[in-house]
DNA sequence: GTCTATATCGGGATAGAC
DNA sequence: GTCTATCCCGATATAGAC
């Protein structure tokens, strides 16, 4: 009778305990920082052994990595929202965008410094630039590929491939310029976004123009050397 | 008579001391790599007591500081070699100046690694971007500004005071790109380094085209905002 | 002032019992 | 799947040799 109250799902349990850690986790480090947060302590909140702890996550950065994949899971639907209310034009669309990732983090900045603490060496896990966050990474070029269809800009032949990729950089130093801005609101990387947007359109449609030829032909080998091409 | 043998130089031994743990301890970062060598590993090679290590560097990331700053003065009369031999352009002086650092840094990719690793926060006292680091960064930037003035292009007003710190960026990006670029001899780095160069040389001159003025205010003003004006 | 020796702690990570 | 005990290492502290 109550053997079919809770069906096929055995490992309910196991499920519950993995989230209560992460929550505890998450909630610890927004709260007294990344660094200062022990597993023991994690452990400890969330109700189990420390053992059970590295049971779920193989190391205390497996659970920023857990986070990573979350928050990327949870802002899909307020990206779609974003770009539903937001204009066609790129500029508005850029800055929309980024601007959902900013408000979503708002409350981890902590956690995402922890994130990206290594996040120019792609070696390491954590990093947004590593082999293993390929799919999260894909996800959001995909966002970007898309706002750039939607606002039809005629983009360069030689250019238009790169172009998603461009974004998501621009994204990464933005995000990257935020985690360590401590003006009041961080409103310096508002206004960051604000121009660096307007001023990624502006470039855009000027590279479709004949006389800069030469110059985004350069861009575009620079670009596939840093892509790794 | 023995005493005037080793005069002034009470502290003679001690300064022999610290050199040994730094030359030890910067052998092992380079063989073992820097989270694989323990300072009670750098203190045995060096064959002193662990607490000896400690008396001298305050932390294992201070050894790595100590070799930055001592990377810092060594490289100064290399950099005028090269600037010496270099035609007076900016692109070839720049690509020489910034080539003696990724030579003399060559043996020691890992401890560039790990000093870099937290880079990307002004907070951490490895950072280039730190307060603490900032006599180091004056005298990187005063080499830009000198190749600047060497090279003789007619730099705009507005532009012409942030120059030398962009320049010192663009270095940035290049090496944080070399220390996880894995191609053979960093052949992309190489790549890098001179459409780089050049590229930045081109837009310095165009800059200076009266066409270019609205595109330029922007820059300076993103520029400024990055600056934290 | 320059060290050695040693003890101790805190925290990430692991092994093995249950 | 969970816990206990333990290890390792960075770091600190201290007592004392010289």
């Amino acid at each position: 009778m109550f053997k079919n109250n809770v069906p096929s799902k055995v490992s309910h349990k196991a499920e519950v305990t993995e989230r209560k850690i992460l929550d505890a986790a998450l909630e610890m480090f927004r709260t007294q920082g990344f660094d200062e947060t022990t597993v023991r302590d994690i452990a400890a909140a969330a109700e189990v052994a420390t053992g059970a702890a590295y049971y779920y996550y193989p190391s205390k950065d497996a659970i920023v990595l857990a986070f990573y994949q979350q928050s990327c899971a949870e802002m899909q639907p307020r990206i779609e929202d974003a770009l539903a209310k937001s204009s066609k034009n790129l500029e508005d669309r850029l800055q929309a965008l980024i601007d959902v990732k900013l408000e979503y983090f708002g409350t981890y900045r902590s956690v995402l410094r922890a994130l990206l603490k290594s996040g120019a060496d792609p070696a390491n896990p954590l990093s947004p630039f590593a082999e293993n966050n390929k799919p999260i990474r894909e996800i959001d070029v995909a966002w970007f590929r898309r706002i750039l269809i939607d606002c039809g800009i005629r983009v360069p032949k030689d250019l238009e491939p790169h172009m998603p990729e461009v974004l998501w950089m621009f994204q990464m130093g933005v995000i990257y310029f935020w985690i360590s801005d401590d003006s009041r609101g961080q409103q310096r990387t508002t206004r960051l976004l604000e121009l660096g947007s307007k001023t990624v359109a502006t470039l855009l449609k000027i590279a479709g123009l004949p006389l800069t030829r030469p110059l985004r032909k350069v861009a575009v080998e620079l670009i596939e050397i840093v892509k790794g091409a």
